[in-house]
DNA sequence: TCTGGGGTCCTTCGTCCA
DNA sequence: TCTGTGGACGAAGGACCC
């Protein structure tokens, strides 16, 4: 398999066979926490947890050297502190990891402008028309990793195949801070020894399904028959055997069209007072509204997710009669929908509300608009929150009444 | 040990309608 | 008028990803 030159990260730029392998996926390492020592230097080389130290928040990033202990993305904090009491843990910002980020998917678009970013920190790039200019895929990706590294100050793993999926875990398996190229001809030699959840779609549940019927490596899936995966998983079925095989059709998409825009928040203690709940709905209506503007969409379905304290999760949904951007008329049916669904009046940890069925705005408008008033208060407050700061305007409603939620913080431990 | 937040995709089921 | 069928669509929820 085409890799490093002999000292272990570091990138070969030559005879690696890389013919056919146009693909590449970058994934920055450990981004957020990454960014943090980028920002605050002090802490390079210290087991480092992005995330609220709240009850019930989870780790969003965590160094490598925290990762030692055992520390995992989207474990609780209060469980990787136990694993790893030295920890330093830092509130996430966000607004300062999507700037990065901007940053370094342009540096992407430098080498090519067939990026398709999958996340905030990682991103397929497909350079097969990019190879006059600047060589071979190979040598395309240790140039990536080096502007990336010298404009930012971030690493970054790349992965370099013939498919998405290959290039994928090639760029897992480059981490941290390394390079993989996996030519065409070796694809299946490094898939099919690898365990059946590497495949992308086979979570706990999936690969518990395929582990009852034998199937514990990628070359298990590949060899059993077509149908006996169809019957058993349906159309994700077929995927797999396909994504066994090295078949992976999908090719590098530059624009992708939102489906749904939503928010949800988890309460730092459970909830049973209906003012509170509406409160919050008027709230996540409102913020969902405001990017629905933003993206200049509307939508035609609003859904609305509880969470009651055992874990139990519900969603409702109804599709309106025409398709609105407004946060009023967001909240009036979430709040609806919660008189329905929350019957038992039980104790609820999350409040979450999704609209759905997008479409672009600007279409015919109806003839009479109950929502008119709001939608032009509401427009002319994006105006105000574009100029001043979206954190000066609320609805009076909520003004001063915010209940504690995970991630409030007044904070920065270590 | 106790599980965030923002999403996508898929399956199943019920309803409506031709 | 009654019954069956199948497609389209909406709703609910599970699984998964980062």
């Amino acid at each position: 398999m085409g890799k490093t030159d002999g000292s272990e990260r570091q990138v070969t730029v030559g005879p690696v066979d890389d013919s056919g392998a146009d693909i590449l996926h970058v994934d920055m390492d450990a981004f957020y926490a990454s960014v943090e020592v980028l920002d605050h230097p002090e802490l390079a080389g210290k087991p480092l947890i992005v995330g609220h130290a709240t009850g019930r928040s989870v780790v969003s990033s965590a160094s490598y050297e925290a990762r030692r202990f055992g520390v995992r993305s989207a474990m609780p904090v209060s469980q990787a502190l136990r694993l790893c009491p030295d920890a330093i843990t830092v509130d996430p910002r966000m607004e300062r990891y999507a700037e990065l980020s901007r940053q370094v998917m342009q540096i992407f678009r430098r080498a090519t402008p067939l990026v398709e970013p999958v996340s905030i920190d990682e991103a397929f790039l497909d350079v097969s028309g990019a190879r006059k200019l600047l060589g071979s895929p190979s040598q395309i990706a240790a140039q990536v990793r080096e502007w990336v590294r010298r404009e930012t100050g971030l690493p970054a793993s790349v992965g370099v195949a013939g498919t998405k999926f290959v290039a994928k875990l090639a760029s897992g398996r480059a981490k941290p801070d390394g390079l993989l190229v996996v030519p065409v001809a070796e694809t299946l030699a490094f898939l099919h020894p690898l365990p059946v959840g590497a495949l992308w779609g086979v979570g706990p549940s999936t690969q518990t399904a395929l582990n009852n019927l034998g199937l514990r490596t990628v070359g298990d899936i590949a060899s059993a028959p077509h149908q006996l995966l169809e019957k058993r998983l349906g159309v994700s079925g077929t995927r797999l055997w396909q994504l066994a095989r090295g078949v992976d059709v999908r090719v590098v998409e530059t624009t992708r069209i939102e489906k749904s825009i939503g928010h949800e928040e988890t309460f730092e203690f459970d909830v049973t007072d209906a003012a509170i709940l509406r409160r919050e709905l008027l709230r996540l209506a409102s913020r969902a509204a405001a990017r629905l503007r933003q993206a200049s969409v509307v939508g035609r379905t609003v859904g609305l997710k509880l969470r009651y304290a055992d874990f139990r999760t519900i969603s409702r949904s109804r599709t309106l009669p025409e398709p609105t951007s407004v946060g009023r008329r967001i909240y009036e049916e979430a709040a609806a929908l919660l008189d329905e669904a929350w019957s038992d009046r039980g104790p609820i940890r999350l409040i979450g509300v999704r609209v759905e069925q997008l479409e672009a705005a600007g279409g015919q408008p109806a003839l009479w608009d109950p929502d008119e008033g709001w939608r032009q208060t509401e427009q002319a407050l994006d105006g105000i929150a574009a100029k001043f700061g979206s954190g000066v305007l609320a609805p009076a409603s909520l003004l001063g009444t915010k209940p504690r939620q995970v991630g409030d913080s007044d904070h920065f431990r270590g």
